[in-house]
DNA sequence: ACGTAAGTTTGACGTGCATCAAACAATAGA
DNA sequence: TCTATTGTTTGATGCACGTCAAACTTACGT
């Protein structure tokens, strides 16, 4: 059979990766510097919990923020090499880059989620 | 025998302690904040090598910086609770809060150094 | 007591950043 | 094709930051 078309979008259909530095790229200095804003560090759990679509402030508990200043904050978050970001459609495919967060930086990424586990924003 | 006052400074007698946060309010986001700037994170590793008294720059390897910028630096780092610093007359003796840090963050300090220690300003 | 040395504080300056608003681009839906 | 939607980009604004310079504080040494 050959490929068909679907109708839905399923989400993990390949979409245009939107820039980010090479895993070896990654600078720790630009990781923290990008973590150390409380909207920034909130989208790290956010993100922390899976793949995401709908960058709507509201799904991201950030209601309170223009939609261009979420956009804004995204961007810092994968020129830093935290999340990578597919475009599909209209939509943006966030996900954290654990595996090269891992690989740059062992045990970094899973002590700093345990350590933002308790505290609030 | 009755004590004796030394003559020499032995850099482990009890001097005024700057003002620091207590370790239960010491934020990850100040933290991650202070850190992720490329001279802080600097004096973190250098700080990380044992307690270091002279904070004059050359011996920090921050000769490029004039010293009320040092000692600005210095401040933020000891108000985010990542240094102590005890003041014995005209020297401060600067040391890393490594059980406070510990005790609030298992984990996170020791694997931010490692992170760090393969980078390069 | 006087001069020197170590750090801090204040003021000033330029730059970067977080934010919003408006314009823009691209896609989905009718 | 027209319209509505999603997200980005640009411009503007106010604030925070890194830096230096100069004044100030405190303590050491003679």
């Amino acid at each position: 059979m050959s490929e068909q078309v679907t109708d839905h979008m399923t989400g993990d259909e390949d979409g245009a990766l939107l820039p980010q530095p090479e895993t070896g790229d990654i600078r720790l200095v630009k990781i923290l510097h990008a973590l150390g804003d409380p909207t920034r560090l909130h989208l790290l759990r956010v993100y922390a919990n899976g793949e995401q679509c709908d960058c709507s402030s509201e799904r991201l508990g950030l209601d309170h923020l223009h939609k261009s200043t979420v956009s804004h904050h995204m961007r810092i978050m994968r020129e830093a090499g935290i999340t990578s970001t597919r475009a599909v459609g209209r939509n943006r495919y966030v996900q954290l880059r654990r595996a090269d967060l891992d690989a740059r930086f062992p045990g970094f990424l899973d002590a700093l989620l345990k350590s933002a586990e308790g505290e609030e924003l």
